[in-house]
DNA sequence: AATGCGTGGTT
DNA sequence: TAACCAAGCAT
C-alpha cells in the first residue's frame, strides 16, 4: 500500500462519519428519548392536536413549565374542535401565568379556523400548517414532521446551537438562519425505497433532546455527544462559541404607579387592550409606564371614583422584567365604600377567585404586594 | 429587518 | 447578580 492511498484510506472514516449523521443520530435517540406527555410512544401514532399544542407551549417556553399547563389544557379540551369551542377569555385565564399571550389568541383562533375551514382535522402539509394563525416556519415544519412524517427539518433554538457547532457556522445569527436551516437538512435520514418515512419527526426531536441534555448552552458533554467526531467546533475545542451571535440591548427601565381599589372582599380590575403588551390580559387600574417618569406625575393617573377613602402608598415598589425593558411600580392603595360603582371599562371581581383570573404575573406581584400588612405606610 | 412580546431557571 | 437562555411569531 503507497502512502498516499494509505492517506486516503485514513480520509475514507471521515467521508463515512457525514453520512452516517442521521443514523448515529436515530440510534441515539432510541436509546435516549426523553418521555414527554406530548410525544407518542415508540411506534404510536401521534396526535396532531396534541403536537400543536405542545410546539405552541414550548415556543421560547421550557419543558418544565409547560408540563402542568398542557395536561391543564388537554383535560379539560381533549380535541381541536372542543377548543374551538370554547371561549377566548376561558382560554386566556387557563393561560395565565405562561407568558407570550398573543399565544393564547392566536391559538384559540387556529383551533376556530381548524374547526370552522378543514372540518375539525389539521392540514398535514407545512403550507396549509404555515397559513394558520400562530403558526410560524418553525412550528409548521415540526407539526408536518412529528405528527404527518414529512420529510422536512424544523429549526429551533437547540437545533441552531447544534449545528452551528457541528459545522462551525462562523456568520452570526439571525443572518446564518438559512444556512443552518440547509446544514440542518443534511441530518435527515434518506427516505427508504418502499417506504415513504424517513422518520423526520424523531430526527428533528433527537436533535432538540441532544441540545437540551447534551449539546447545552454552557459546558456541552462532548464526550457522551453521537456525533461528537464529525464535530468541527469540537475539533477545535470552540464549542461553547456557537452560537454566533450579536450581543443584544437591554431596555430602559420604566416606572408606573399601580392603584389596588377594594371594596369589602372585591377588587377593581379592567381589561388590558386586546393587542400590545400583556394584550387581553387582567389588570388593576395604573398609569401609563414610561421611562424617566416620576411618581408624582404616575399618581396623577389614579381612577376616579366616589366614595373613596384616601390612597395609601405602600413601601417599597414592585419590579417586573420584561423581555424588552425593565419595570418598577408603586403601588397606592385604596377603600371603597360599599356600593360604589366601578369606573367605565372597569369591574369588581372577588379576591378568592383571582386565581382563575387572567392576570400577567407582574399583577399578581402588585396585589401580592398591595395587600402585604408588612408593607403598610408610616402612620 | 428589527423590534415587541412573559416568565422562570441557570450560571 | 446580571446576563443569558428556553421547541418563535407577527408586524
Amino acid at each position: 500500500m503507497s502512502p498516499k492511498s494509505a492517506l486516503m484510506a485514513k480520509s475514507e472514516p471521515i467521508q463515512s462519519e457525514a453520512s452516517a449523521r442521521p443514523t448515529l443520530l436515530l440510534a441515539w435517540y432510541d436509546r435516549h428519548r426523553r418521555r414527554l406527555p406530548w410525544r407518542a410512544m415508540p411506534g404510536e401514532t401521534s396526535d396532531p392536536y396534541r403536537v400543536w399544542l405542545s410546539e405552541i407551549m414550548l415556543q421560547q417556553t421550557t419543558v418544565k413549565a409547560v408540563g402542568p399547563y398542557f395536561e391543564k389544557f388537554v383535560a379539560r379540551w381533549p380535541d381541536v374542535t372542543a377548543l374551538g369551542r370554547a371561549s377566548q377569555d376561558d382560554v386566556l385565564r387557563m393561560w395565565a401565568g405562561l407568558g407570550y399571550y398573543s399565544r393564547a389568541r392566536n391559538l384559540h383562533a387556529c383551533a376556530v379556523a381548524v374547526t370552522r375551514e378543514h372540518g375539525g382535522v389539521f392540514p398535514d402539509t407545512e403550507e396549509g400548517l404555515r397559513a394558520l394563525p400562530g403558526i410560524g416556519p418553525y412550528t409548521a415544519a415540526a407539526i408536518a414532521a412529528i405528527a404527518f412524517d414529512r420529510r422536512t427539518m424544523p429549526v429551533d433554538g437547540n437545533i441552531e446551537r447544534v449545528v452551528s457547532r457541528l459545522f462551525a457556522v462562523e456568520e452570526e445569527l439571525p443572518q446564518a438562519k438559512p444556512l443552518i436551516q440547509q446544514l440542518a437538512a443534511t441530518l435527515l435520514a434518506d427516505a427508504r425505497a418502499g417506504d415513504e418515512t424517513s422518520r423526520a419527526g424523531d430526527s428533528a426531536q433527537a436533535l432538540m433532546d441532544l441540545g437540551a441534555s447534551i449539546c447545552t448552552p454552557k459546558k456541552p458533554a462532548c464526550s457522551l455527544c453521537p456525533l461528537n467526531e464529525g464535530c468541527t467546533a469540537r475539533a477545535l475545542a470552540t464549542q461553547e462559541t456557537f452560537p454566533r451571535k450579536a450581543p443584544k440591548k437591554s431596555g430602559t427601565l420604566r416606572r408606573g404607579a399601580a392603584f389596588v381599589v377594594t371594596r369589602g372582599g372585591e377588587l377593581l380590575v379592567r381589561s388590558r387592550p386586546e393587542k400590545g403588551l400583556l394584550g387581553g390580559m387582567t389588570e388593576v387600574p395604573g398609569s401609563d409606564w414610561l421611562a424617566g417618569q416620576e411618581d408624582a406625575t404616575a399618581k396623577q393617573q389614579a381612577p376616579d371614583l366616589k366614595g373613596l377613602s384616601r390612597w395609601q402608598r405602600k413601601v417599597g415598589v414592585v419590579t417586573h422584567v420584561f423581555t424588552h425593558f425593565p419595570l418598577e411600580l408603586v403601588v397606592y392603595t385604596a377603600k371603597a365604600e360599599a356600593r360604589t360603582r366601578a369606573p367605565e371599562g372597569m369591574r369588581w371581581v372577588p379576591i378568592a377567585t383571582l386565581a382563575g383570573e387572567a392576570l400577567p404575573n407582574v399583577m399578581r406581584k402588585v396585589i401580592a404586594h398591595a395587600l402585604d400588612p408588612s408593607r403598610a405606610p408610616p402612620s
